[in-house]
DNA sequence: GAGGCATATGCCATGCAAGGAATACACGCC
DNA sequence: GGCGTGTATTCCTTGCATGGCATATGCCTC
C-alpha cells in the first residue's frame, strides 16, 4: 500500500525474504501473476513432485504473498501482491542513490553535448 | 542503470537474490550506504567476528553491489546499487499490481464519498 | 627485516532448507 | 459407505550456507 512505499512501516519481514530466495517460488509467483491456478497447474508448470510444489505453496501462504481458494478437492492459488510493497520500501533508498549516479550521468552526457 | 531498470535485461542474477538472503549481508548494505567504511567498523558493527564479515563482504563483492579501497591495511568498503536495480525491475510488474488495487481501493473510497 | 595491525582464506562442525517417497486428509461421486 | 481424485503433511536424507577458530597474506613502522 501507499504508506508502505512512503518507507514508514520500515522492515521487511523475515517471511518474505525467505520467500524470495528460492527460484521455483519465484517462478510461482511469475505463473500466479498472470492468473489464479489450482496446484496441479503449478505442479505441471514447474518440474517439481507435487509435495514440493504444496512445499511452496506453505511458505507462500505464511508470507501472504498468496491466498487460497477452495473449490471442491482442487484448491486454487491466488497472488496477493501487497506484501511485496514492503520490499519496494525496502529498495527505495537505493533507488534514490542509482538514480543520484544515473543524474550525474545525464548531466555529464549534457554537458559533452554542449562541448 | 538505466537499461536495468527499464526491465529490459529480465533475469535477477542469483547473486543478487544470494546478498539478500542473509540478514547481516542486508545490515552490511546498510551501513554502507551511510558512508564507506573499513572492514574494522562493520565488525564493530555487526555482531560478527572479522571473518565471518569478511565471507559476507566476499559474497557482495561477487555480486557487484561493493566496492573496495585499498588504503593501507585496511579496505574500504562502497556501496554500488546499480545492481539493486535489477531487483527493482523483477518488482515493477508487481508493483503494477498493487497499484491497480490502490486504483480500486480508491475509487471505492470516492463511491462511498458520495453515496 | 622483525613485529604488529588489518583483512582474507581454509578447515571444520553445525544447522537448516529442499526434495523424494509414503501417507494422511478432504471432497465428490456412484 | 467405498472409491478415485486432488492436495497437504510427515519422515528421512542430502546438500549447502553460516560461523568459529586457526592461519595465511599484505602493508606499514621502526
Amino acid at each position: 500500500m501507499a504508506y508502505a512505499s512512503c518507507g514508514i512501516l520500515g522492515r521487511v519481514p523475515d517471511a518474505i525474504w525467505s520467500v524470495l530466495i528460492d527460484p521455483n517460488r519465484r517462478a510461482i509467483l511469475e505463473l500466479l501473476r498472470e492468473r489464479p491456478r489450482a496446484v496441479g497447474e503449478l505442479v505441471d508448470a514447474l518440474d517439481l513432485s507435487q509435495p514440493a510444489t504444496s512445499k511452496h505453496l506453505r511458505v507462500l501462504r505464511d508470507a501472504g504473498v498468496v491466498r487460497v481458494e477452495q473449490d471442491a478437492q482442487r484448491r486454487v492459488y491466488t497472488l496477493d501482491p501487497a506484501p511485496l510493497a514492503e520490499l519496494d520500501a525496502w529498495l527505495a533508498p537505493y533507488r534514490r542513490l542509482w538514480n543520484a549516479r544515473l543524474d550525474t550521468l545525464g548531466r555529464y552526457l549534457d554537458d559533452t553535448k554542449e562541448t
